[in-house]
DNA sequence: ACGGCTGTAGCATGATCATGTCATAGCCGA
DNA sequence: TCGGCTATGACATGATCATGCTACAGCCGT
């Protein structure tokens, strides 16, 4: 918000680096870091009096794990820049992280000119991001924009048998499901018999919503 | 791929921009810009022979539009890492763009240094991109992975209603979610009927389908 | 050559569903 | 206060579904 003075909270265990980063902070022109915590819990305690304009979050937090820290801090604080800092570099956390709404993310090898330029971007609307990081961000958009509703498990259903569920979520009975594969009602039955037993549901409406939902249609 | 030295080529429209960011990475330790272009059209015939490590392309270029271009680059050369160059920053051209496999997005105001540290990014492998294109593409990714948290169109549905079909999609029987919600079996079969009706289906299985998919359960 | 699986087809029974029609009560806005 | 909407409940009929059973042909791997 402050264009002449951003306010940073620091969220970090290692003191060392807690320390260093404070200090460089507050060194800076036009920001400063009047609060630094070593855990989540005491930040999250304080931040809804007092919100910062900027919080550098380290994901390797003990006790309570920065990224529940990160859901929090974005429910409380909505208007909070939140900059991740990390070691890893990790795919899984980095789509949990987006999701949970980081809006930056920086890996702790970043020189600390990289930080602080990082900073003054969050805090303008930006979302500075480390490249590699960017890197898995692009993949990750691409699968979920590419549209690949992940199949991962099938429940061994046979192509028949998922031709079949398909119909179904079609909102076609029995019999139109007949006529489109051009078999006979008895055997559509049929295949919903197995589908059922292999789904572990015993309804067409349970049938229809688990295959929705996990994506086997 | 070549560490040592980069090889960049450069598709920029506007002479002036062309040739002082040719020079500037010429004079840059480690990387080189054997070839420049004014056009796609041009780029794209010369790519396949000798492909450069890195290609910075302007998406506001005359004749085929930036976009097409780095469709078909990605097409030809998927391993040439490409960055994109624009004096726009629109959420959907960049939308597109990352669709269409950019491994990174600058905006001209970016000044030289920055241009080079994108260009050895990108040819590490990372996605050099501008704070304020990636607070785009996080919002659109949020979007994307969010589910639909956005029902703008309910069809209607009364909170009744919209209980039934929750319990349909948990693939209850009517006599069963009639015990659920405490309510007599025949008024769960006059509820299905207004659903039905708002939905525009004749069947359990595709009023489950279709509120599965539109987010409404 | 045999068993196992898939896909096909059928019959039968009881449960469930879709649809039409009717009815009462409460709430809210005009 | 009246009409409209929601929620409730009911009866009836014909369609559809779930489930139990049997059966056969083709394919695949052993």
């Amino acid at each position: 918000m402050s264009a002449s003075n951003i306010t940073v909270w620091l969220v970090e265990d290692s003191e060392i680096y807690r320390r260093g980063l404070v200090r460089a902070i507050d060194s800076a022109e036009g920001m400063s870091c009047p609060q630094a915590f070593a855990d989540a819990e005491s930040a999250l305690k304080a931040v809804e009096a007092t919100p910062p304009d900027v919080i550098l979050l380290d994901v390797g937090l003990p006790g309570m794990d920065g990224l529940s820290a990160l859901k929090k801090f974005a429910q409380i604080v909505p208007d909070t820049r939140i900059v991740l800092l990390t070691v890893f570099n990790d795919t899984d956390k980095i789509f949990d992280a987006v999701c949970a709404g980081a809006n930056g993310y920086l890996l702790k090898t970043a020189a600390t000119e990289q930080v602080l330029s990082a900073i003054r971007q969050a805090a303008g609307g930006g979302a500075p991001m480390d490249p590699d990081v960017a890197e898995r961000v692009l993949q990750l958009f691409n699968q979920l924009a590419q549209a690949k509703p992940t199949q991962s498990d099938d429940y061994g259903l046979s192509d028949r048998e998922k031709q079949i569920l398909e119909q179904m979520a079609q909102g076609l009975v029995n019999k139109e499901i007949a006529e489109v594969l051009e078999i006979s009602p008895h055997t559509v039955v049929n295949h919903m018999r197995s589908i059922y037993s292999k789904l572990h549901v015993n309804t067409n409406t349970g049938a229809v919503a688990k295959a929705i939902r996990e994506g086997l249609v």
